[in-house]
DNA sequence: CGTTTATATATCAATCTGATACTATGCATC
DNA sequence: GATGCATAGTATCAGATTGATATATAAACG
């Protein structure tokens, strides 16, 4: 599933333009994935080109024109087809565990700021979900709320865990506390 | 961080041929930071390039020759350079998410069969982890123990939300359920 | 008055993915 | 005896994605 999937999959709500997909993307969808203008727009001439979703241009004063994009049958066979992967994959690319895998080369400052940063972002990823939850949620049916809770019990786990276990990295402050103590 | 510094990191542990590196990418960093091939030769021929990397031809009879490559100095700058970022990012693309959050587009045996390799993959991503905390980790220092430990505090995680809440995702026998009871 | 934010389109270089190609040995299977 | 697969090793390529940037206008902020 690529994608140009995934928009097909968010035109079924209705039809949209290429810039309130990117919005749809950073609100809802991207704490599992994430899509820029650059695959976005590509994605949409492409499922134009191949006739799953046609689009109208609407002029507007000022602002260049929308094209508002909406599914044809023919691109709902293709997400019917996008969405047959009996096996999708579920990836996780992690800088941040790159990062403390090599915790030996860095300093007991550096790890702590890491950390602390990383537990912000997941404070954040928290309340979006929330909100969503609360209010972008009305009237959607389990699929999302199923994810939603899933994100939100995973970032929950993150954040005990790091919590737990940032200890663990600390090399100095342990020689440091044998040497007080002895 | 991209796989450049990954692979500069890796070479701290020691000399290594390319096929190498990609075997360690399998085995201790598959389950949070994937590269294949067609990342890892183009990435050690630019550091070779930029003389972060030597590496030495060793001859074998019949296979062959391995590029056994080892960090330079400057190497080692350019890696502490690639971990000084201090929010390393910690993103998921699930195409699993995807599928759910679609789920009323789909029957209730294809989200069941999508839940149940779901939850097989989660199960070879704990035992790989099992195997690397018993054995791989032999000597290894407190980051590879940290990042295993997430690894599978988070797997588990997933396997108990999925376990807890895929009946949200059936709709059908819902109303199923109360046709039967009315 | 300058800067940021929002609305909207789109492209580009660098990177990454997943498959494939080439060579050679060994091991199992039909 | 042939066929296929696993292992060991190199490498490339088309297609997809990332993150930044370009273009244009208007509103809001300080």
């Amino acid at each position: 599933m690529d994608v140009k999937t995934v928009c097909l999959g968010m035109l079924t709500d209705g039809p949209a333009s290429g810039y309130d997909l990117k919005k749809r993307f950073e609100s809802s969808f991207g704490h599992f994935f994430q899509a820029g203008y650059g695959s976005i727009y590509p994605a949409l001439a492409t499922l134009a080109r191949n006739g799953h979703v046609e689009y109208e241009l609407m002029p507007q004063d000022g602002k260049p024109d929308r094209k508002v994009y909406q599914l044809t049958p023919s691109g709902r066979e293709e997400l019917l087809r996008g969405l047959a992967d009996e096996n999708p994959s579920h990836k996780i690319r992690s800088e941040f565990l790159a990062t403390m895998w090599f915790a030996d080369l860095l300093s007991d400052e550096q790890i702590d700021t890491v950390l602390e940063n990383r537990l912000a972002e997941i404070e954040k990823t928290v309340q979006a979900i929330d909100w969503f939850m609360e209010c972008g949620c009305s009237g959607a049916n389990e699929g999302p709320r199923f994810v939603a809770g899933f994100g939100k019990h995973v970032a929950e786990a993150i954040r005990s865990y790091i919590e737990e276990n940032r200890d663990m990295l600390k090399k100095r402050s342990d020689s440091a506390r044998k040497s007080a103590v002895g």
